[in-house]
RNA sequence: GGCCCCAUCGUUCAGUGGUUAGGACACCGGCCUUUCACGCCGGCGACACGGGUUCAAAUCCCGUUGGGGUCACCA
């Protein structure tokens, strides 16, 4: 059995999208899946929209989502004289022919085809079968010449086995003799695109329906060389809610792979979202927390035939992205093992400068930090939580957000029953959920008061926040002299 | 316009001749909780339309409509 290669091949013309994202883990996920093997090319040849920046913003994209390769990155400049090669061949072969149409000549014809209603509107021909003469003639002239494909005409057709689409054919009368190499020498996607895959010995072709249309080119460009014919599988496209195409100049950052990790989204959250938009298994599971467990039932067979919408919604202030997208991530944050997550909370806490090494060191204080990422991570969605909802947590240096303000000042009582609820606390021992509890409750109903009026209260001055942990729960994280330190600071004046 | 592809709740994924058309997200109720979340219970909500074929159609066929792809000296 032939080991299988796969390929991811961008081209540098801006960063890594959602939609480039989901092409690469599903290459990867098969090559994986085969023990085979994944290429990583940058298809670099078109001169004046590639980058070096681009390439790099990629490479990295792939990298935060935890998606490696086995060779390359190839850039495909690099290699321009396989492709030439190849032209030379079917040239020489007479698969080819040069062509000395112009532009404007062609857009000409183009364009009066349109206007005379034609269906076929691609090249006519015009230099299929130029004489000896006449196309010395055109030398001579100092004529620029392309290089086009000799397609085959009359009855057949071309046919190939889609992974995803099925058995493809397409009659000879829908593909033109269409150009191979530009007039400055340098070949195009079509055949540069398919010589590379016959180097790297690509078994498999896992790419965006929008390359459908262009495969039969390919597959004759394939056979016309000799060379093997991978087998293709395409995958539908991923639309706005709109419908249309999804692009940065459209959609902004939110279809960067790099806004998902500034936002605060595990790398394999991300992947696990991305898998199921457009795939399945046919079973019911949507959470996979780990690689393995993805790659273990990947099968191109279970990726749908219909474009899959992104659900989006711009300026949306609850949902920064797809919903669904936010709910993977958020059972991730709950499921997975903490020692593992905490990985994760760490970064995310060295980022904002709130990160204390002891909390990894092992012992009571890596035992807090894991205990109190339990006690908070069911409540959040994104890392980005643990540093702005959960900030209290991790520094004394934080602000009262204007809703838990709110309950400090409900009460003018407030300012002598939180620094006495201070005290009490502060006389406690052992200092656990039973004895905070009890003293909390104790100090209510002496001075009369709703126990939720001071509950409320004592989040607010403990945490900065309206919502949150069981206030007990939260005493105890913060521990007694933190605790009481902040009930005081709540109301300084009344202290 | 030609060619190709697609069509099940708002989104997503099931369901390939006989199902009360299922799950997830979102949304709405309730329970739990003197907060929020989790969890649990319940609700709303779809086979685009029209013809066939068949005892029987979301499932098969044809057409219509709608959406997408593509028709470059981009990739």
């Amino acid at each position: 059995m032939t080991e299988i290669r796969v390929r991811f091949p961008p081209s540098p013309t801006g960063y890594l999208h959602i939609g480039g994202a989901r092409t690469a883990l599903y290459n990867w996920l098969f090559a994986r899946r085969n023990g085979g093997k994944l290429v990583l090319r940058i298809e670099d040849t078109d001169e004046e929209r590639s980058t070096e920046a681009s390439a790099k913003g990629i490479l990295e994209g792939l990298e935060w989502m935890g998606l490696d390769w086995d060779e390359g990155p190839y850039y495909q400049s690099a290699f321009a004289d396989d492709h030439r090669a190849a032209a030379k061949r079917l040239l020489d072969e007479g698969h080819a022919y040069r062509c000395y149409c112009t532009k404007e000549e062609l857009a000409e014809r183009r364009e009066a085809a349109i206007a005379r209603k034609q269906d076929f509107i691609g090249y006519d021909g015009r230099c299929r079968d130029l004489t000896a003469q006449e196309q010395a003639a055109f030398e001579a002239e100092g004529r620029p010449s392309v290089i086009r494909f000799r397609a085959p005409q009359g009855e057949g057709s071309v046919t190939f086995d889609d992974l995803v689409f099925g058995r493809n054919e397409v009659s000879f009368r829908e593909i033109d003799d269409f150009v191979i190499v530009r007039s400055t020498g340098v070949p195009l996607y079509v055949l540069s695109n398919a010589a590379d895959d016959h180097r790297d010995r690509i078994t498999h072709v896992l790419r965006g329906a929008d390359h459908l249309i262009n495969t039969p080119k390919q597959v004759l460009l394939y056979q016309a060389l000799g060379w093997p014919v991978p087998v293709f599988a395409h995958m539908p496209l991923t639309l706005d809610p709109q419908k249309a195409k999804i692009s940065k100049r459209k959609h902004g950052e939110v279809v960067s792979v790099g806004f998902y990790r500034d936002a605060g989204f595990l790398p394999w959250a991300f992947c696990n979202f991305m898998c199921l938009l457009g795939w399945s298994t046919g079973e019911d599971r949507e959470i996979y927390l780990h690689p393995e467990e993805l790659i273990e039932v990947f099968d191109p067979s279970g990726i749908t035939r219909r474009n899959s919408v992104f659900n989006y919604t711009p300026g949306d202030p609850k949902f920064i992205t797809d919903p669904k997208a936010l709910h993977v991530n958020a059972e991730h944050l709950r499921q997975l093992p903490v020692a593992e997550l905490s990985a994760h909370v760490q970064r995310q806490l060295e980022k904002e400068g709130l990160w204390r090494p002891e909390w990894a060191e092992g012992g009571e204080a890596r035992e807090w930090f894991l205990t109190t990422l339990e006690l908070i991570r069911v409540r959040y969605h994104l890392l980005t939580d643990f540093t702005t909802r959960g900030r209290a947590f991790f520094t004394d240096d934080f602000e009262v957000e204007p809703k838990a303000a709110k309950n400090l000042s409900k009460d003018p009582l407030l300012a002598e029953l939180l620094p006495a609820l201070a005290d009490r606390l502060q006389a406690l021992d052992p200092f656990d959920l039973a004895t905070t509890e009890e003293a909390l409750r104790a100090l209510c109903a002496e001075r009369g008061v709703k126990d939720g009026l001071l509950i409320n209260a004592a989040r607010a001055a403990t945490s900065g926040q309206a919502v949150g942990p069981g206030i007990f729960e939260l005493f105890v994280a913060l521990g007694r002299d933190r605790t009481a330190a902040r009930l005081r600071r709540a109301h300084p004046s009344a202290a």
